[in-house]
DNA sequence: TTTCTTAGTGAGCGCTCGCTCGTTTTTCCG
DNA sequence: CGGAAAAACGAGCGAGCGCTCACTAAGAAA
């Protein structure tokens, strides 16, 4: 909702957006009342335990080293989590909740042609995760040391990206654009592709490898693979919707 | 040296049999001298180590954890390695030299055919990754939080791994049997399919999807990709080779 | 100005960590 | 056997963890 208002050509992903959001949705948790002061603070110590964990893991990031980077003192931290765990809470709530809207929400013109709507998927997913690299990196790889319920909910959103992509790729088998006969299993290795752009993200940028050309491989690797009748021989370059998500640069 | 040895019969992978490398690879640093005692404690201490640390995370798994685990005491962990860090680097070791071993070393009627080789690497990567499942969700997770000289290994790792494939899609290029145009990136992401097989065992394993289902669809999925002239319309079930590593389960 | 509220401080608490080392138990061979 | 060498033990160490709380600074209300 918040993201569904936001004008183009404001950047939805921004840090200070999204912990603008977090704000919101933990309005009672956190001590600090006034936005003008919550707003920048809690950027900045979302900021530094993105970077942090991402470099050390959560776990092995201490309160100490967070409030150094983020120019709070320890006590000062606890104005805006109640424990460790909140704080990583925070982070995946927020990611959750922002994929979920975005991936849900396709373009009116996409959802009637199953190509179209599995290319939008591709360039949204990794588009959106180019965007917010650091928050799903840390999703990705924190994952298995989430308490349980933050868990169940990393897995869930796995899960969904799944969903959608077969329930794409079922409305393709039915109108007669995709021949698959396996269409869990082949949503199931899309899905991997998306990840790679952020889980290894250094390696792309080493190489040079532009966001264009890596949606362009895998939109290509993925109509090979679900092998429709009408086959395009290339995906077009740079194609992006009018929806916000590509609002970034 | 020690895998290729291996009996046919005999799982190359099994714990005791890696550990017993490592013991080899390490025997200077080991302060316990004979195999028949040696063997089964390192074999339970890294067992141990994998199960706590793949749960929990290897920052997180303790040494009063490891030693209850594996039903030594605290300091008689410290007779099998000299320091916390050195125990990661005994699995990452082992890892990387077994992978290196065993995919550098393709039967001689597989080197000749692309789409074979491309075939049987990709068998190959998955029935390895099934046996030492652990192994690689360890250093897979773990990676980011090795001291620079392991992660820097790692990395190769994932580096080779990724050459080989380059380096057999050229070869199809050059005889013609497949028509790609970025080889590298086609290589980079045909490397996540191979991942997601063990990153997600649990999944596949609740889904009931079999090994077999999976190379297959992972073998039609690159086929797809590598667009070839002579394309089969399926790869063959269950096909495996002769080769040692196809001698587990 | 004085008072009251909110935001932020940082030394210190209880605890657990990786690791050590003097001691005890086990092994093995003459 | 007996006894020395090898292996295993586990209480204890200093360090550093997450977290707290008595405190101060600064702005708004009176």
């Amino acid at each position: 909702m918040g993201l569904a208002r936001q004008r183009s050509g404001t950047n939805a992903f921004a840090m200070d957006v999204l912990c603008a959001r977090i704000l919101e949705r933990h309005r009672d948790s956190v001590r600090v009342q006034k936005p003008h002061l919550a707003v920048p603070n809690l950027t900045r110590i979302i900021g530094a335990t993105l970077t942090l964990s991402n470099k050390h893991g959560f776990h092995a990031t201490t309160l100490r080293q967070l409030a150094e980077a983020s120019g709070l003192s320890m006590g000062g931290l606890y104005t805006y989590f109640d424990s460790k765990p909140t704080l990583l809470s925070m982070i995946l709530g927020e990611v959750a909740e922002t994929v979920a809207e975005v991936l849900n929400q396709p373009p009116a013109d996409v959802k009637q042609d199953a190509r179209k709507h599995l290319h939008w998927i591709i360039a949204t997913h990794v588009r959106m995760s180019e965007a917010m690299q650091p928050w799903f990196v840390f999703c990705f790889m924190e994952a298995k040391s989430f308490p349980p319920a933050e868990r169940q909910r990393a897995i869930d959103m796995e899960v969904m990206t799944e969903k959608i992509i077969a329930g794409v790729l079922k409305q393709g088998v039915a109108s007669g654009v995709f021949a698959i006969d396996q269409v869990t299993l082949t949503a199931s290795l899309i899905k991997p592709l998306l990840q790679d752009w952020y889980v290894k993200r250094a390696k792309y940028r080493r190489r040079g490898t532009s966001i264009e050309t890596y949606i362009n491989a895998v939109s290509t690797f993925a109509d090979a693979a679900v092998a429709g009748r009408t086959r395009p021989s290339r995906v077009a370059t740079g194609s992006r919707t009018k929806s916000r998500q590509t609002a970034h640069p």
